[in-house]
DNA sequence: TGAAATGTTGGGGCG
DNA sequence: ACGCCCCAACATTTC
């Protein structure tokens, strides 16, 4: 029998996969492919840190085929043109893969569909990580929603998510074929080794630790998330960026701590909407991660200040929370999202640069830096999103660290230079009688700052309605 | 998934 | 005892 190809892309599991399980039934023999498509998303190629996620995940996923006795096929370069040679080399009439929805990654699939149909291929995809299609959840009318709250209540009066597919038996292979060495992709850092500090364990195994393990915490979620100092999220994230678990899978291991006292599991389980939510919005606006879908905000002008950004990018801005933040950003390629919206807050707001400087540092730095999620929520940050925060809100650092990080763990944590102020200057030392000498003073007035943010948005939201 | 300014209320000090 | 003022504490409005 002919072997069954199947390209893995953002489903880096065996479990609940369901374009390897329709091959495994097929009965072909399977090979398994990895490409390093570095040429079609263009200036959203993986950034750094979510390459040394990317380096992990591939090799356990390789060493969990390999203990079925298959191994993962590694290439790189163009994916058409590699596919194309691959499904020569192996003779393989069927191709399937679980779909991707960036709009270059739908662009380059329909026309490989096409093309690999026409030339004889069976081509199947799948979805294996979102809880709906994009189209599936809709307005009356048919179109797509720009406001969560109504795209969460359509979402919750379907039928409930499918059940993620029970674990596959045995596997089997077609003979081994020419792959790239891992090593050789040099997705790890060097020269300096900026991951040094990473606390992560990527792959499928460490994912569903992290999931049982947030179960058992689940019920303090809807308080405990929001502190900065506290384990109270599920860091589940990168693992469902590179699909090494499928939110179904996360679905239907939340799903019956909803009913228990408190509102934890409910609330996680609006989160996975949010990400359906941002999925559905890049997926109908190509150009979210370039281009304001508010097209009032096209022509604001941003500041440029290039010394003002790298003290952002390198958590030297004097403000403890947003310094804390960057750091830990930085040092574990990973934010606590109540400081993702503090941090991303002040640097378009106080700073009045533009929320695409961000957007990249995080794409460069996160190890979860989906592109649905970092676009939307830039944007949302900005005012120029969809159900966006309205221009006004400007979160104030203090007042935000005070509140959620109150006796300042966090703040410590990250920024040693303030491990010793007392907890009633930790998040302004700069009012201390003797600021702490190695700490920067505040690059910006914070008052100044909100100043200068509402005058020049209010200005820019009496212009001209929506586009 | 704000913050600050402004307005209102009500208890207590005090003449 | 009463009215006046002060000012938390809370609510509403505005940016």
């Amino acid at each position: 029998m002919k072997p069954a190809l199947v390209w893995f892309r953002q489903d880096l599991r065996l479990a609940d996969n369901p374009a390897l399980a329709f091959a495994a039934r097929s009965g072909r023999p399977l090979v398994c492919l990895y490409i390093l498509d570095d040429e079609t998303p263009g200036q959203w190629a993986w950034g750094g840190a979510a390459r040394w996620w990317l380096h992990h995940s591939l090799d356990r996923l390789d060493k969990s085929l390999t203990r079925h006795g298959g191994h993962l096929v590694l290439r790189r370069g163009d994916a058409g043109k590699i596919l194309a040679s691959i499904l020569k080399e192996t003779g393989a009439e069927l191709l399937v893969w679980n779909r991707c929805y960036e709009p270059f990654a739908v662009v380059r699939d329909t026309t490989l569909k096409k093309q690999f149909t026409d030339n004889e291929i069976a081509v199947e995809s799948f979805n294996a990580s979102l809880l709906f299609e994009p189209w599936e959840i809709a307005t009356k009318d048919g179109k797509p929603f720009r406001v969560f709250t109504p795209f969460w209540n359509a979402l919750r009066q379907q039928n409930e998510p499918g059940k993620p597919q029970a674990a596959l038996g045995s596997l089997h292979f077609a003979p081994r074929i020419k792959s790239d060495r891992l090593g050789d992709w040099d997705l790890l850092p060097t020269k300096p080794d900026w991951a040094k500090g990473f606390d992560w364990t990527p792959g499928e195994a460490s994912a569903r630790r992290a999931l049982s393990s947030f179960l058992d915490e689940i019920g303090n979620y809807a308080a405990a998330r929001d502190l900065p100092g506290k384990d109270g999220t599920s860091r589940l994230s990168p693992h469902l960026n590179f699909g090494e678990i499928g939110p179904r899978q996360i679905w239907h291991a939340v799903k019956p701590h909803a009913h228990a006292r408190g509102q934890g599991a409910q609330t996680f389980l609006k989160e996975l909407g949010w990400r359906e939510f941002c999925a559905q919005l890049l997926f109908y606006n190509s150009e979210l991660p370039d281009e304001p879908l508010d097209k009032r905000f096209a022509k604001f002008e941003w500041r440029r200040n290039k010394k003002d950004f790298d003290a952002w990018r390198q958590g030297r801005t004097g403000i403890p929370i947003i310094d804390a933040g960057m750091r830990q950003l930085w040092r574990t390629g990973w934010m606590h999202n109540r400081v993702r919206m503090i941090t991303a807050s002040f640097l378009i707001k106080h700073l009045g640069i533009h929320w695409k400087d961000g957007e990249e540092w995080f794409w460069d730095t996160l190890v979860d830096s989906g592109l649905a999620n970092n676009a939307a929520n830039w944007q949302w940050v900005a005012g120029s999103g969809a159900d966006a925060a309205p221009f006004f809100r400007v979160f104030n650092p203090v007042l935000q660290g005070e509140k959620f990080d109150p006796k300042g763990e966090y703040v410590r944590r990250f920024v040693p230079e303030l491990k010793k102020v007392p907890e009633k200057y930790i998040h302004q030392p700069w009012k201390l009688p003797e600021p702490p000498a190695n700490y920067p003073n505040p690059i910006v007035d914070l008052a100044q700052g909100r100043d200068r943010a509402l005058k020049a948005f209010k200005a820019l939201s009496q212009r001209q309605p929506k586009g």
